[in-house]
DNA sequence: TGTTAGCACTCTACCACGATGAGTGCTAAT
DNA sequence: ATTAGCACTCATCGTGGTAGAGTGCTAACA
């Protein structure tokens, strides 16, 4: 069943001002802000209708309306129009401040609070996961005594150094040499890739460098720990601001639900392999913490793999139109500096 | 003016009963639960007293008493005695989870997280800060093309790289030269020192490694600018529990002082010079967000010198007696853990 | 002089009550 | 199909009244 153009403009009219204003609409208000050309009489009818179909609900008999999650799922899908009129944003994307972090980590701190800035809810970065991340580039180098480095670089520009005690009998040039033919080995493979191969060859040829291989693939797998592990929480308070979370239950089950990162990770990391924005509504989404929150989600890439996922977590009634225009200027952004970096960083 | 034993007794039993209950004691109270041998009444007179000499209040004239900041001080100074009967805080130390991160942001984070669980408060942990890290070990890497590393550990085991372009001329034989000589020329120096010799040498020996001598400065003070920048808050919804900021107001100011991380940093900073477990109360303490806030602050080292700083937030209810042998209990954990990190990790 | 019993007083928390007003749903007229 | 009008509902807010906890003070007592 599909809504007529007055019943669409009027759903629109609803979650408009109820996203602006935050209490429940009435006919009289419509009737005030809007030019229906009808009354409010025939707007209740309207709205009725709505409530009917699924859209609206109304907290209590002698109160306005407001959007269910479905209604807001109609809103995102065909009501708002991202691309044709949306100059209003870029006007604050200019004067933003720049993200300039030189440090990945401080990067993606950055990032967080940018969304933050400018979505008035949380933001929230994941750094690059380990699927399509890629190794580039290993280094061994022997420090005093036992000691050796392993330095592990990966395509998205993460140094992970690990210290291992080594046999005296190893000498530099035999590390340069072990490193080379990894280097040549496992030269653009993702590290679940690395971490199958170093396994083959540790069986295959049970040669001097065992010990040094099985660091190497410690190694590995700490990249793929420490960087799954990493997300990026900024600007939380923001989102108390907003009234409905004005009890003290709900900040402190958003608290909590924020303080657990690894939930975050399993519910952003479900968008990984949609490009483009995603909205989850309400009860769209899979934690019951989070059931009176929406997301918006995205990715970003560097060296042509999608590689990480940010987004903004805000109440279900937040300005979707400006908040996706932001998460998607942003990701771009974090795109561009990635890329940048790769390029100036490490590639030849 | 020394209050008689009495009235010690009496202070004692009203603030023990305030930070178990959190709420007002009034007399008949302490008739039911302590046994003084005296009347209701006299317990009102006793607490008139010492109500007039500056060690409880009461928030309206029909309620009970409650301690004063002031009254928080003399009840730590000389109340509780926390060598005698430290007995109850050993069992849970006991079966905590032990503290296993190998990568030291991890540790940290373990740390701040294992603070907050024991406490119930929220825990923070400073890394390792500027004056008293010394510089360890220093090593160039050349990379493919142009690019170098630079890898800087220092002695509290934080590895810095910082990538750099270098002249085709410069070969790793160089690079060898040239970081045998800053180790020898730096060894034992903290930052500080370490950035004034190089900034003496690159004046005094206008040579061949100018530009590398300016990256290494450089990647330096980036291991300075990162370690004061690392707070790690753990278990902060923790402190919603109490009922104290069971306030919307309470709550935001509270989660705001949290997200800015740089003020903690100051706060914690204040206590670095003095050794033990330090306490501060309420408005003891400098920053207004906080103002009902208690902070208990201790030291923990690494490799002899006083390196970083932890402690618990909490409400100015808080369980003293057990958190200050909490904090005094990790600091002494975390040392240790350090300590031996650095045996095993950096010491030849 | 210190302690105690008793009493008047104070203040909060809680509940019930009623007024207000925004907003709906329905019906009958247009 | 639209509209005016009306009865009805429900949250909100201020009021007043009560119960209970606790105090301060006074007078009696050891």
């Amino acid at each position: 069943m599909e809504l007529d153009e007055r019943n669409k403009r009027v759903l629109q009219a609803v979650i408009d001002s109820y996203i602006a204003s935050g209490s429940p609409i009435g006919s009289s208000v419509l009737v005030r802000r809007y030019d229906f050309g009808v009354s409010s009489a025939t707007l209740r009818n309207i709205m009725a209708e709505l409530e009917e179909l699924g859209y609206l609900t109304h907290p209590h008999t002698s109160a306005g309306r407001i959007p269910t999650d479905f209604g807001y799922r109609y809103y995102i899908d065909s009501l708002i129009s991202v691309e044709n009129d949306g100059d209003d944003i870029e006007d604050h994307l200019r004067e933003a401040p720049r993200l300039q972090g030189d440090d990945l980590h401080e990067l993606m701190e950055e990032a967080s609070r940018f969304l933050a800035a400018l979505s008035h809810c949380a933001g929230v970065v994941v750094a690059p996961s380990e699927p399509e991340t890629q190794y580039k580039h290993i280094e061994f180098v022997r420090l005093r005594g036992r000691q050796a480095l392993i330095i592990f670089v990966t395509t998205t520009g993460i140094v992970q150094n690990k210290l291992v005690d080594l046999d005296d009998s190893i000498r530099q040039q035999d590390l340069n040499r072990f490193s080379s033919y990894l280097n040549e080995e496992l030269a653009g493979r993702t590290l679940a890739e690395v971490r199958r191969r170093l396994i083959e060859k540790m069986e295959e040829e049970k040669l001097l460098f065992t010990k040094l291989m099985d660091e190497t693939y410690r190694a590995s797998q700490e990249v793929h720990e420490r960087e799954s592990e990493m997300v990026y929480i900024g600007g939380a308070s923001q989102m108390l601001e907003s009234p409905e979370f004005a009890s003290v239950e709900k900040m402190k089950a958003l608290l909590k639900a924020f303080e657990d990162k690894y939930k975050l990770l399993r519910l952003l990391d479900r968008s990984v392999a949609a490009r483009g924005i995603k909205v989850f509504i309400g009860t769209e989404n899979p934690f019951f913490e989070m059931q009176e929150c929406s997301l918006v989600v995205g990715n970003y890439k560097a060296a042509e793999n999608v590689v990480g996922t940010l987004g903004v977590i805000g109440p279900t009634r937040m300005h979707y139109k400006q908040v996706i225009q932001v998460v998607d200027y942003t990701s771009k952004l974090l795109s561009k500096l990635l890329e940048e970096r790769f390029q100036r960083g490490i590639e030849p």
